[in-house]
DNA sequence: AAAGTGTTCTAGTATGTATAGAGCAAACGT
DNA sequence: ACGTTTGCTCTATACATACTAGAACACTTT
């Protein structure tokens, strides 16, 4: 599991490992039932404290991506093979919604969105 | 112009304010050229301070959407009749990939991703 | 039994958010 | 020309969030 972290950046670093995680599994390194890392062990890899990993953790768990554990670990959440629930549809349209009016302030039409969206899910599944 | 702010929201007052800001915009409500309302009147108008108004202007500034005149006005940019700027592109890429990661982790088939962005973009016009 | 686990607690520093009030100099409207 | 309005700047306060640090607890794993 390859993750960077940029302590410079105005986003902080459990969202950026939060992505990153998310991205992973996005691309197939992680899969449902995998464990991972102990807070511990992946504070000390990324040179970051235990609590920011927890933090990044429990947004994760927050999604439903993944499942804690207690007094064991995490493990990544095997995703129901039929159709994406309600709520979680929801959830993504809220945050995408205001990036989307900002594409069409910005000048791009619905046809150049739609190829930008599919050439970033390529570039997720290939990195 | 039609603006509703949810204090209790975990997004800070003046990202509301500059999303629904941008969505207006998107929407054809303002238009370039527009000039937005002062600073002050606007906060009065919606009960907050005149400084969070500002952060607000200056978030759409900083992503080229308005410029901001000084001892004068916020004015909406008139967008580039051509392509979109790249280095545009490349800021909605960065803000909307995570977005795209998490609904595929979520289930969602590039099919789906479409789909649901398609309707966002027929949603913010109509609203 | 020992090591490892997430959890919880206190503590501290730094940064971000939001409010408030005041004053400034330039632009604007009449 | 004059008074108002404008964005900008400054000081201040209050609160929330982000991040680190260290310790202890109870349960799980090996």
């Amino acid at each position: 599991m390859f993750i960077q972290i940029e302590p410079e950046s105005d986003i902080p670093i459990y969202a950026q490992l939060a992505s990153q995680l998310i991205e992973a599994i996005a691309r197939g390194e992680l899969v449902g039932g995998d464990a991972l890392p102990s807070v511990r062990s992946l504070a000390a890899d990324l040179g970051m404290n235990m609590h920011t990993v927890n933090k990044a953790y429990h947004e994760l768990e927050r999604k439903e991506i993944i499942r804690i554990v207690p007094k064991s670990g995490a493990i990544v959440n095997s995703l129901s093979q039929d159709e994406i629930r309600g709520d979680h549809l929801e959830r993504i349209s809220v945050e995408i919604k205001p990036i989307i009016a900002e594409a069409i302030v910005l000048g791009m039409k619905p046809e150049a969105i739609n190829k930008l969206i599919s050439s970033i899910i390529l570039s997720i599944k290939e990195e």
